[in-house]
DNA sequence: CGCATTTGCGAAATATTATTGCGCAGCGCG
DNA sequence: CGCGCTGCGCAATAATATTTCGCAAATGCG
């Protein structure tokens, strides 16, 4: 259940949804190219089997007052599976940590937070985050501006993929 | 027409739809205590304003055979505008590029890519990015796990401020 | 104060959309 | 070559979205 194989008619619905998660079942069946009851069908599919995990609006965080944009590379001091995980709890409860990416190489962990402005991050810093058990190190970098944000799949790479697979 | 202020109700709609962007306008008129004309003016008008800045279905890209995700740091030979500008073009441009971020200190950007295996991946950053003109050092780090991905805006951290400042 | 103006709400009507039920066609297999 | 499975589309029904309109509370000013 969790994977059946996508056909290319999944994969444009995928596509298009990620692109506007708000279009209308009619306008995705007509850009897919079949009618609206089996597209509807063919999403609540991809929904069950996860491949859509939600939607979800992409709201500006700066027109919010959250003005400062944080990556922090964190070391702890143990990486024992159960420390890891103490440190992931830690950080799924702090609102202002909105990604924690555990990785390889001599950093365990990047953060990527948001503050409304320097010195409630600063605050955040020294109170919570270097402040938590089993943190050594942690290092900041100020996001000074985006040239690109969009998560998610780029589906242009996965059509050229099966299309070379055929 | 950029910034009128947001309302308590204003701010709930944001939250509904970060969380929910497909609920139904009738369930949001519900949840945030009006009826549904109201309420869905006031999305439009969220909507023109720029503080919805759109609607993303949330797909897997594990799922979709992208099983690798690495951040990437990257420094410049030359920080003039230019060539700072150049090199975010360049990485709109490259699929596999997700994230572009311009940071302060020693690393100029940092890269989230993803790409469907480590060979490809590995591809990209001989051929593609470092190899690309004005780079002058590329630093990896593969994700090994997710512990928290929620990029978005901390509703509660900001009800809180709100709540203060009466 | 008191009246005009503005702003935003909600009921009702209408247009769109979502969803269900069902029959038909293509495909793999015995 | 016929049975069973899968997936499509048509048609009907249920929900939603969207517009229209009138009312009431908040605001500004004489």
């Amino acid at each position: 259940m969790p994977s059946a194989k996508l056909d290319p008619i999944d994969r444009m619905i995928l596509a298009e949804l990620q692109a506007d998660g708000r279009m209308t079942n009619v306008e995705l069946a007509k850009r897919v190219g079949i009618s609206a009851p089996p597209c509807l069908r063919r999403v609540r599919t991809l929904e069950e089997a996860g491949f859509i995990r939600g939607y979800h609006a992409d709201v500006d965080a700066r027109a919010l007052g959250f003005e400062v944009q944080v990556f922090a590379s964190v070391g702890l001091v143990s990486q024992a599976e159960a420390d890891l995980s103490a440190f992931e709890e830690r950080c799924r409860n702090w609102p202002l940590v909105r990604e924690c990416h555990m990785l390889n190489g001599e950093v365990d962990f990047i953060l990527k937070c948001v503050a409304p402005d320097l010195s409630t991050f600063q605050t955040f810093l020294t109170e919570q985050l270097t402040a938590a058990e089993n943190v050594a190190s942690v290092k900041t970098s100020l996001v000074i501006r985006d040239a690109k944000d969009e998560p998610g799949v780029p589906f242009d790479v996965l059509e050229a993929r099966m299309a070379a697979e055929a």
